[in-house]
DNA sequence: GCTATGACGTA
DNA sequence: CGTACGTCATAGCG
């Protein structure tokens, strides 16, 4: 059937879904944890289904439509198969309790469903499918079941949700012959064959989808391949053979029932009136938010008659967005010549001075660093407005690959406020137009919107262009709107927070008529060229920028992106530039030593064993040391298997003294375990070294850490080993340059617990830090109330894990745990230390109070984190959450601080006119390589950068330290 | 080729 | 039964 013949008809489809199963898909597809209302009824299967049917009416326009829903006490499968749907019948009360407020949204909207007793729904879809073929309907089969498959044909496509749920795949005959190489009446033979693991139906072992169609398409179908079952080879012959009983009754209960009586007919099943109060009611009921329910609503063609009741809705959208999205590819105006470029720039940009204008309107960082002292709402309050994008920003997109050190521009797009664009090629941009584009840059940079500032300054300093601080990244605001969602990409990025669905070629799903009917037509569809696609991605960046602009504004965040995310960005790009110089030599002489070591470790471990296994293979481990040793298992992973970690090890191995065998197994595994570990972290670093300049360019990912932190990637810069001498040695390898003279490495010590003293307003914990003593030998001093000369070892160190544990939420049980005391003990620790530091502890209970009642927590600065978690019912989910909760905004704002003590650093080394420069960031250290006869001067620098970073209650106190490599320069 | 898992390195 | 990360190798899927 062709798209003609559809028009020709002239109806829509009918709908016919699959109730149960679609809500068994989203509930398993959306965490429960974010769709719980306030009183704990789990909401996620009802969003699903309501969200996925909604989008599924406006992409199809059908004008019948109708839902099937099992019935409870079993049908005719159950009596042939007892087993049958076994897994789903245990499905949890959460979703049970589901089903019904799914059922009573559809009653408010006048849909019909239909439950048959003794019948499944998908028998029910079966017969409507026949039905609305006889009445010359086409029909779409929305349904998460694969027995649906067998009832595609010319008039019937089954759209079946994928991996991602929301992704719906639309199963022709064709794509169902693509996928599973049968057609659709012979599928459920194959499904006979492979089982089908949700509902219980065991398969022949051993066979997939794969030897399943093999067979089939062999001998045509299932009937046929049981016949000649003796003929086929092998262990899956052997298998098939064993289990034909239950491969003929896996074929009759997969089998759809197609001609019930239901007492309707499809003219039957219309749309009707929408009772809008009671789908007000019942979205009250389940606490979805405007934006939500605007966007179901919109799907039934009612979104006029619904208005906000105003309940709190993180998903608020731009205006636009709401009303749908009109995406359109921009089109590019030719540009030949420099003469064509500075005229199009002259007539559709910005101008250098309304640009430079734009400029003056931003936030000076001095004042907004210093009010932060005086707390977030000081802060907050001077929050600068951010420029109307819309009008007064430019969008500029850059395409290739942003790798430090390996940089390579393919393409740069503009966007001009008023939908004009220009697609420039990396020819162009390196060569005829380059020096128009650097004038054009440095005049116009400040009005303009990039999608990941950082990764822009690699590609355009690839072609030789210079890229100065931008008006806004939207890349940047993304995270700080959201930290949590990682965006891969833009495109991803976009979809998420624009809710829009994109297709396989990552453009948006439009609105109306995008999804074609006809499955040839979609595969028809011309790809987008490369200029199309970056056309898109431009578009993508404004639509993207423009929506979250006024969520920064509402969290008052435009002045944390302007003066600590973007400047920060501008010295990751200087590090990542920079790199870090390694002796190669050295690496290799670790290298060969850790991999001998490692080697003798393994040798007498294979001994022991007495076979070969694979000591990297847990697996394999678990067998030797729990079967074959038979020793006694300490603890479980979350799997349910035996855990082989370091800590069980060590364990093992202490009480395996009387068994020598196993005593020198585990030996000889934890020496492999250190050694070889070790020895593919010295090749992981010889591997990513650029061989241009001998250097490690490592990436700092500004918008991972959902705490506010860098991450570092391609090669992990930020976990070298620095706890034992041996993984230390790797740091000796880390040297100064040709032009440099030593590394310096400069820490702040105990930021965490210094800014829990100034947020807390604790005195007790305020003067310890202000009395310049050892801080936590002081501390011991007061927890057990003696003088300090009278604290021992054991209790300093008692007091300093009860410190650091503080800001992780740590349990008295994992205190006792890791101070190896009863867990009586370390309850009287944690009283003691709690009475002598009261603010502390009221502070971290309003922390979590606080965040409960918000659902957020801000840091010094204001960056935000949600927390879901935290209303959620099961005990676990909800007390992980609340440690999050307790330490995000202790470890979000030494973040905060030391990308200021970054910005301010690398800035007075500018002003100095030093040479020497910042390479690494590890957290709370800062590790800067010296250039000859800098090193007192920078040292000072940095040490100032880093301690009036911000001023708090409590003086930030830096300790350095300098030297001819890494570890020399340890203190 | 992909994804999940277990292990382990850092602050 | 402490937070936040990234990477390696294996193993199972295709």
């Amino acid at each position: 059937m062709s798209g003609a013949d559809q028009k020709a008809s002239g109806k829509g489809p009918l709908l016919v879904v699959d109730g149960h199963s679609l809500a068994f898909r989203a509930y398993y597809a959306l965490p429960v944890d974010s769709f719980t209302t306030s009183n704990g009824q789990p909401t996620n299967a009802v969003w699903g289904f309501a969200i996925m049917l909604s989008e599924v009416i406006t992409a199809e326009q059908p004008t019948r439509m109708c839902v099937a829903f099992d019935m409870a006490g079993g049908t005719f499968r159950n009596k042939m198969m007892p087993g049958y749907k076994g897994t789903r019948q245990a499905a949890p009360e959460e979703l049970l309790s589901q089903l019904p407020l799914i059922q009573n949204f559809l009653e408010t909207l006048s849909v019909r469903y239909i439950e048959k007793q003794g019948y499944e729904g998908d028998d029910i879809i079966g017969t409507l499918a026949t039905m609305g073929e006889d009445a010359g309907y086409r029909t779409l089969v929305l349904s998460g079941d694969r027995d649906a498959f067998q009832l595609a044909d010319d008039h019937v496509t089954v759209l079946f949700p994928g991996y991602h749920f929301r992704q719906l795949k639309r199963m022709t005959p064709e794509a169902i012959q693509e996928k599973y190489h049968v057609s659709p009446e012979v599928y459920p033979d194959l499904a006979a064959l492979r089982g089908e693991q949700s509902d219980n139906i065991p398969g022949v072992p051993g066979v997939g989808d794969t030897f399943a169609a093999r067979w089939l398409n062999e001998y045509g179908d299932l009937e046929a391949v049981l016949d000649n079952a003796e003929k086929i080879k092998g262990k899956k012959g052997e298998a098939l053979r064993k289990c034909i009983g239950q491969i003929r009754l896996n074929r009759k209960v997969n089998a759809l029932v197609r001609d019930l009586d239901l007492g309707v007919t499809v003219d039957d099943l219309g749309f009707g009136r929408i009772h809008t109060d009671k789908v007000n009611a019942l979205f009250d009921r389940l606490e979805f938010g405007s934006h939500t329910r605007n966007k179901i609503l919109k799907g039934f063609n009612c979104v006029e008659d619904f208005e906000g009741t105003g309940l709190p809705d993180n998903s608020k959208k731009t205006d636009e967005s709401e009303t749908g999205l009109a995406f359109q590819t921009p089109k590019a105006d030719p540009v030949e010549d420099v003469e064509a470029f500075e005229a199009w720039c002259r007539e559709h940009l910005p101008s250098p001075k309304e640009s430079s204008e734009l400029a003056e309107t931003m936030p000076d960082a001095e004042p907004v660093i210093q009010a932060a002292g005086d707390g977030l709402k000081a802060a907050q309050a001077q929050d600068t407005a951010c420029p109307d994008l819309s009008k007064q920003s430019w969008y500029l997109h850059a395409e290739g690959s942003s790798k430090p050190g390996a940089a390579k521009l393919e393409r740069l797009t503009v966007l001009a406020p008023d939908g004009h664009a220009i697609v420039l090629e990396d020819q162009q941009v390196s060569g005829d137009l380059n020096q128009a584009l650097a004038t054009m840059l440095a005049e116009r940079i400040s009005s303009c919107t990039v999608y990941g500032y950082k990764e822009h300054t690699h590609l355009l300093s690839a072609a030789g262009l210079t890229l100065p601080m931008p008006l806004f990244d939207a890349k940047l605001a993304g995270y700080l709107v959201e930290p949590d969602f990682h965006a891969v990409d833009l495109e991803k990025a976009f979809a998420h927070f624009l809710h829009v669905l994109m297709n396989d070629d990552e453009q948006p799903e439009v609105e109306q008529g995008a999804l074609d009917f006809d499955g040839d037509e979609d595969a028809e569809r011309d790809k987008p060229t490369d200029e199309q696609i970056a056309l898109n991605r431009v578009e993508y960046v404004r639509l993207l920028a423009e929506h979250l602009k006024p969520l920064i504004e509402e969290r008052r965040q435009f002045n944390l992106l302007r003066i600590i995310e973007m400047p920060t960005s501008t010295v990751l790009t200087g590090m990542e530039d920079q790199g870090a110089k390694v002796d190669l030599d050295r690496l290799k002489g670790m290298g060969d030593q850790f991999g001998a070591e490692a080697q003798e470790a393994q040798a007498i471990a294979w001994d022991r064993a007495g076979e070969e296994v694979n000591l990297q293979s847990p697996k394999q481990l678990q067998k030797v040391l729990f079967e074959d040793l038979g020793l006694k298992p300490i603890k479980r992973t979350k799997n349910g298997s035996y855990s082989t970690n370091a800590a069980s090890l060590q364990r093992l191995y202490l009480t395996s003294v009387g068994n020598e065998r196993a005593n020198d197994f585990l030996g000889a595994l934890l020496r492999h375990r250190e050694t070889n570990k070790l020895k593919q972290i010295v090749n992981s670093l010889m591997e990513t070294v650029n061989p241009r300049d001998g250097r490690i360019h490592t990436t700092f990912e500004q918008t991972v850490a959902a705490t506010g932190r860098l991450s570092s990637v391609d090669p992990n810069l930020q976990n070298i080993p620095n706890k034992n001498a041996a993984g230390r040695e790797i740091r000796s390898a880390f040297v100064p340059g040709e032009r440099f003279e030593s590394l310096l490495s400069c820490d702040y010590s105990q930021v965490e617990l210094r800014i829990m003293a100034d947020l807390s307003g604790d005195e007790a914990l305020i003067d310890a830090f202000k009395s310049g003593a050892d801080f936590h030998k002081y501390v011991a001093s007061l927890v057990y109330g003696i003088s300090m000369d009278e604290v021992t070892p054991d209790q300093r160190s008692h007091v300093k894990a009860m410190s650091y544990g503080l800001a992780y939420g740590l349990s008295t049980y994992g205190l006792a745990q890791q101070l190896n005391v009863s867990p009586a003990e370390a309850d009287v620790l944690r009283s003691q230390y709690f009475s002598t530091f009261g603010k502390v502890h009221d502070y971290l209970e309003s922390l979590v109070s606080d965040a409960s009642v918000k659902g957020y927590t801000e840091t010094i600065f204001g960056r935000r984190r949600y927390f879901p978690g935290l209303r959620s019912k099961r005990r676990t989910t909800r007390e992980a959450a609340e440690r999050a909760a307790l330490n995000a905004p202790i470890q979000g704002s030494a973040a905060d601080i030391m990308k200021i003590a970054m910005i301010k650093a690398q800035h007075s080394l500018a002003q100095a006119g030093c040479k020497s420069r910042i390479i690494l960031q590890i957290h709370d250290e800062l590790v800067l390589e010296v250039a000859h006869g800098e090193q007192e001067q920078v040292t000072d620098l940095v040490t100032d950068a880093m301690e009036h970073a911000v001023k708090l209650a409590v003086p930030l106190d830096v300790s350095t330290g300098i030297g001819a490599d890494w570890q020399q320069a340890a203190h």
